[in-house]
DNA sequence: ACAGCTGGTGACTGACCAATCACACACACG
DNA sequence: CGTGTGTGTGATTGGTCAGTCACCAGCTGT
């Protein structure tokens, strides 16, 4: 039954990681984490969705990481690293000098890092999960690297800095309720200047 | 082991509510299930402990609503009710004709109705469990309540009622992290101007 | 008193799930 | 070949929880 011998190439994707270190393991994992965790939240996703999405047994996902909990907040981390890096990327991308603008352009690299709903509901659930102590520590640690990284690389006013983080979380909101794409009439005030990248549709909207 | 034939009078608040139409145990269950599910969010929280709150069995829980997401639908439907109310006694607190005037009495309004964090929690609740179609629709509902009555009671343009929103959910984020009370020197920018009252402190806060 | 109706519950079930553990497999290095 | 080390899993367990059902208890009309 074995196809060790038998290599030929018409089997593929079966043995899909057939031997890696546990570090890379725990990369990928993390990777799925975000995603799975990002479509039902903390409570309601499974260790063994995850443990599907990367492929292994949910009995290894709890040996690469001591408990869902840790999981979770490892993978709310993960999602902050991304988005300061892509607020730290839009910044770079302005040339212009002036704080206003340059903020403006930090919140266009957001909207499009969010252009897949993941990274976006990732941090909706966290917050809903926020009684946990873990889970609200780490949201106040990504938050306070977001906040620093705008003020910081920027320039920005301190109520500017405050407007760019309301105006993040009215996306969040619209984007949870799926208001960006099909504006009710009621709600064009509230979609109005959003710049959404037109046609997500990424493959991961398969199933 | 009964006590139907002793009834001596030493044994005080045993039946707290000894009868009532299902309609009044309704009303108060779903009062209960508004602090309950504020608290640890829809997935979290087991019927039983609504039940227990409103100091009936679990089953007649289920008796009284079909499910628990349509007890969850429900609240959310009662929060918002609130919610609305508040906005609308808030817009007519305000004697002034200044349509900016009068959305930020409004926006006082809420911030004092949001002194406890039930409703405020409760929505982000919702927002995390909008995955489930029945939640998401009635989260839009309630929000067209909120845009449409801060729209037609104060006169504010598209753009300040998004603001008014965004800002709205900024203080989502805050209460949630419990960044008001404590404000970690890099948070001061998020919460200069948000007017919170100072000590909520209500009686809902026992247990 | 008895029937019929409504408020209310104990006890159960079937499913799901976090976490554990003994074990299997692959590769070292001697 | 044997022993050790690290990767990986099947099977299980103990617990929780949504939803159901048979049943009890009080009220009303006749």
């Amino acid at each position: 039954m074995r196809n060790s011998e038998c290599s030929i190439s018409h089997m593929v994707a079966d043995v899909p990681a057939p031997r890696t270190t546990a570090d890379a393991r725990r990369a990928t994992v993390l990777s799925c984490a975000i995603v799975v965790f990002a479509r039902a939240g903390y409570y309601a996703t499974p260790v063994a969705d995850v443990a599907a999405a990367a492929k292994i047994s949910p009995a290894y996902v709890f040996r690469l990481f001591p408990s869902k909990l840790a999981l979770f907040v490892a993978a709310l981390n993960a999602c902050f690293a991304r988005v300061v890096a892509a607020l730290e990327a839009g910044a770079d991308d302005a040339a212009c000098d002036d704080p206003e603008k340059r903020l403006a352009e930090m919140g266009d690299a957001y909207a499009r890092l969010i252009g897949d709903r993941t990274l976006l509901m990732l941090q909706v659930h966290a917050l809903s999960a926020s009684d946990v102590p873990e889970v609200r520590h780490a949201l106040r640690r990504g938050l306070e690297q977001v906040v620093t990284v705008a003020r910081t690389r920027t320039g920005a006013s301190p109520a500017a800095v405050q407007q760019f983080v309301a105006y993040g979380q009215l996306c969040h909101l619209l984007v949870a309720t799926e208001l960006v794409g099909t504006t009710p009439a009621w709600a064009t005030a509230l979609t109005a200047g959003m710049a959404h990248p037109d046609p997500p549709a990424t493959e991961e909207d398969a199933d």
